[in-house]
DNA sequence: ATAGATGCAAACACTTTGCATGGAC
DNA sequence: GTCCATGCAAAGTGTTTGCATCTAT
């Protein structure tokens, strides 16, 4: 499935929105960068490309764009929510460098189907997860302390 | 394991840090409390009982507990992070009704297990990791939306 | 005696909101 | 023309910090 701006565009007009010049130049700069994006990146981003778009308002289309299921929203306790393409995109938990802040991406069907028997257990139904490995990366070993796991 | 006031002396001890009467009253109620407790919630019962901490107080010994790995520290999105105890208590993951705030453990040694292959494939050492999952307790099903599980 | 701890208030960082103006439909 | 969107600045929220005072050791 192709994720561009038309298919924000229908998700827009599905909830009675607008496609308006701001919104497309957030969505647009999200697309092309990929990764895990912070609002303040996208405010940085677009106000270096001479196309501003005011905080609230890429704020407010994040939201939008979350909403609709077009892109995730994570928090790895940075302080800030990242973003990241879902529409498209097989689902995929995180591993995350305390050291270098590095993302990195692990799909693991058996830990989800582990997960669904846990819920039917609980008699739960569940919406969506959240599931963050933090530690040190392949690069970043060194810097990793002599201890053993600890659980949060 | 017993976890009391004397093992947090201990702790405090190792670090050379005091034991005082605020940080004394912080460990206590959150002893006595149990449950997923918040810094407001702490400030707020404290003083009740007549004896207020300071709010910088509460933070920094929460911070304390926290590195020495009394208390573990949970963010469910609530805009706040929360504090349960760790030492002494097996470890488990968390289920989160985001109908009624319910929060409700679990375990699952085999989905561990894979965790550790993970990072092992990915040539990483985990220190800790989270894992939540979202939705609808039991006692809350019918406010669940018709849809099937997304994934964030 | 002295290094560390307290508590107030101010500072912080991220995000949200009120409101007058502007633009998509 | 109507309703929604924008953008600024101000407000909000949870948490952290500077600093003068106090206290456990």
């Amino acid at each position: 499935m192709k994720v561009d701006l038309g298919t924000f565009q229908e998700r827009l007009r599905q909830r009675g929105l607008k496609l308006t010049k701001p919104r497309r130049l957030v969505a647009g700069k999200l697309l092309s960068t990929g990764g895990h994006v912070a609002a303040d990146d996208l405010i940085e981003l677009l106000r270096r490309d001479g196309t501003p778009v005011g905080r609230a308002t890429v704020y407010r289309t994040l939201a939008i764009l979350r909403g609709s299921g077009l892109f995730d929203e994570h928090d790895f306790g940075s302080g800030h929510k990242v973003y990241e393409r879902a529409l498209g995109r097989p689902h995929h938990d995180h591993l995350f460098c305390v050291s270098c802040g590095a993302v990195i991406e692990f799909r693991e069907p058996r830990i989800e189907r582990l997960q669904d028997e846990v819920t039917r257990r609980h008699h739960f139904t569940a919406m969506y997860h959240s599931h963050k490995i933090f530690g040190y990366c392949r690069r970043c070993q060194s810097k990793a302390p002599q201890r053993v796991e600890r659980h949060a």
